[in-house]
RNA sequence: GGCGGGGUAGCUCAGACGGUUAGAGCGCACGACUCAUAAUCGUGAGGUCGCGGGUUCGAUCCCCGCCCCCGCUACCA
């Protein structure tokens, strides 16, 4: 049994999310925490929203708010969603608690004493009227080399060049259109060449990364240079140096601070676990220090989910902060009070999901958000299509007639019509689980059969072939359909004793599935449980507390959090042996079909013009 | 431009460190059954494995060239 950290990539709080967003880090992180927990490991899955950087600064102005005020709104319905898809995270929080400040500091004043922090002047693009960085993105104006006028600070999109801010003519800010200044300014650099022998040995020594991330990652180290980790901006955490930190304009990058989310969140949730054994919650209490178990203990195991657009930050820029804390690179050092810091034992990407062709694009209307989702449609049929159909190791593409098929033809036929039958044969005929008699070989093999389903369903759950792994489960929930047809329990009303045999077994068999189905499907598995009698909780679910922050009375968030304790509140991932008597009452089916005019109605839904 | 991924049955995809008849699900055709949300089970039709060369006894899988799609290209979350 090993401690495994399932660290989430950190929604940024600038809108609601959309179902390309929980495809690419959401659903596949929970299935696999689901599972590892089912299996008897100490789970600790941690996220929260990301709420710096400039987008969420420029739409707040736009809004006229505050930045916190817009960042609270989103917190709110980003919490709400990943809730109600039942990602069951032990704490999802934020990145603007005083502990994540505290922690984000520590990690930069202990990286700089180490010598990895360097002072450089650079030009820089500034806005005149507020003094803020102007990202490269934010500028626009004629391309020199093309003459399009809608060239961007970073790159032409006519010609396809890439530019340096400074070349453009009639350069323009696309916040306000005032004209940009390059003017000289004072930035610390993490010093990733002095880090990258160290990462190299590190990714040298990893194994079982899907291919493409693991040859992404090497490459990257090919040309590495320093990388600003401070910006010119008012909100976000400040620089924790003298004659910085009182500097309102100086502020960390926000992915310095995002990725250090792992651990904030970590040091949250054992805090939050002292106060709720009667603790004060103060970082240095015994129970507090239970995140050190996950980030301490170098056999812990942990695993990074994100979509691909992440990867740099967590198979480079991260561990080049663990690293530079821990006094690692080129320059030596010592860590800081957070000691050694273990590094991800996997970076696990997805890639993109497209909605019918297109990238998902919120300008342009082309997206489905999560809440629209769900306000209409079960949230396990989502979960199925994403860890069926998602983009696991190459783009994927949701489209509604698709996703129809998925649940009307695999779900609701494949699986909830076996849940169905199973419970009404049982519930005509006796009325609870039968005791059986003696079993077939027939018998017997079906249930060698979904019993082997918990070593090759969770051997591919643990290796993240979440699509070969629901695959392999369906096939499982076939051949338990294959037994009823070759049984024919509704002749054997002559033959009492082969009937109850028969049902017993597919009673059992039907349980397996439901154990086996249970990491994608927990909503429904709890239901399929508790319809053939089960009292007990299989499959739990998140929920929202609102907590007050730990070092701000005056300032309350709601997180998301659970007890998901194997044998209590979750199934173990292995048989449970259905017991006889237990009654069956006359089912309701499960899953809901999808009609053709509910998709009909989305598909006219995605075409309309946004608004 | 550079780097990376991909082009396999009508659709969505799997797979082969080169080797007898290339797989799954859905769709389609036919049949069985009727416990079940017209669900289930069986049988069958259907593929020049992007194009052109090369290596090889043999390539869809390796090499070269080409065409097409997608992503990344560093201060953008």
């Amino acid at each position: 049994m090993s401690h495994i950290l399932s660290a989430v990539a950190w929604p940024y709080a600038n809108g609601p999310r959309h179902i390309g967003h929980v495809a690419g880090f959401g659903v596949p992180s929970d299935v696999f925490s689901r599972y590892m927990r089912m299996a008897g490991h100490d789970v600790l899955m941690v996220s929260g929203t990301d709420e710096h950087g400039t987008p969420i600064l420029v739409q707040a102005e736009q809004e006229g708010v505050p930045p916190q005020v817009l960042a609270d709104r989103y917190n709110r319905v980003i919490v709400e969603d990943l809730a109600q898809l039942g990602l069951t995270y032990d704490l999802f929080t934020r990145t603007t608690t005083r502990n994540h400040y505290a922690v984000a500091q520590e990690l930069f004043r202990q990286v700089h004493a180490n010598g990895y922090m360097i002072e450089r002047t650079t030009t820089g693009a500034i806005s005149p009227s507020t003094g803020r960085t102007l990202p490269d993105r934010y500028i626009e104006g004629t391309c020199p080399i093309c003459g399009y006028d809608g060239a961007r600070g970073d790159q032409c999109d006519n010609c396809g060049n890439q530019l340096d801010p400074s070349e453009l003519k009639n350069p323009r800010s696309r916040i306000n259109g005032e004209t940009p200044v390059f003017v000289e300014t004072e930035h610390f650099f993490l010093d990733l060449p002095a880090l990258t022998d160290a990462i190299a040995a590190w990714l040298e020594t990893r194994t079982n990364w899907r291919p493409n991330v693991l040859n992404f990652s090497r490459n990257l180290l090919k040309d590495v240079r320093p990388r600003a980790m401070t910006r010119d901006i008012d909100w976000g955490i400040p620089v924790p140096l003298e004659g910085w930190s009182s500097n309102p304009n100086k502020r960390l990058y926000v992915w310095f601070d995002a990725v250090v989310g792992y651990l904030s969140a970590s040091i949250e949730w054992a805090r939050r676990e002292d106060v709720r054994t009667g603790g004060t919650g103060a970082p240095d209490s015994t129970t507090a220090q239970r995140w050190r178990e996950w980030w301490n203990d170098p056999t812990a195991l942990s695993y990074y989910f994100m979509g691909k657009d992440n990867i740099t930050f967590h198979s480079q820029i991260w561990p080049a902060e663990l690293l530079g804390y821990a006094g690692k690179g080129d320059k030596g050092g010592h860590p800081g009070a957070y000691g050694e810091l273990n590094l991800p034992t996997e970076v696990v990407s997805s890639e993109y999901l497209n909605v019918a062709g297109e990238q998902f694009s919120t300008s342009r209307g082309v997206v489905i958000y999560v809440r629209d989702m769900l306000a209409r449609f079960q949230p396990d049929a989502l979960r199925y299509f994403i860890a069926a159909a998602g983009p696991e190791s190459s783009d994927a593409d949701f489209t509604w007639p698709e996703f129809a098929r998925r649940t009307n033809d695999e779900l609701v036929a494949g699986w909830g019509n076996l849940v169905n039958r199973t419970a009404t044969l049982v519930h005509k005929n006796y009325g609870a689980v039968p005791t059986p008699n003696e079993h077939t070989t027939d018998d017997l093999a079906l249930l060698q059969l979904t019993q082997a389903g918990f070593t090759t369903v969770g051997d591919l759950l643990g290796s993240h072939r979440q699509r070969a792994a629901v695959g392999e489960a369906m096939r499982v929930v076939g051949e338990v359909n294959r037994y009823v047809s070759a049984q024919q329990p509704w002749t054997l009303k002559q033959d009492p004793d082969r009937l109850a045999t028969v049902l017993h077994t597919m009673t059992q068999a039907v349980a397996d599935c439901n154990v086996l189905l249970a990491p994608f499907l927990p909503h429904s598995a709890q239901q399929v449980h508790e319809l053939f009698g089960g009292t007990t909780a299989l499959a739990p679910q998140p929920r929202i507390e609102e907590v007050t922050d730990l070092d701000d009375d005056e300032r309350t968030y709601p997180v998301i959090t659970g007890d998901y304790r194997v044998g209590e509140t979750l199934a173990p991932w292995a048989r449970a042996d259905v017991v006889p008597g237990t009654p069956v009452a006359k089912p309701a089916p499960v899953f809901t079909k999808l009609t053709d005019e509910v998709i009909a109605a989305e598909i006219e839904r995605l075409a309309a013009p946004r608004g």
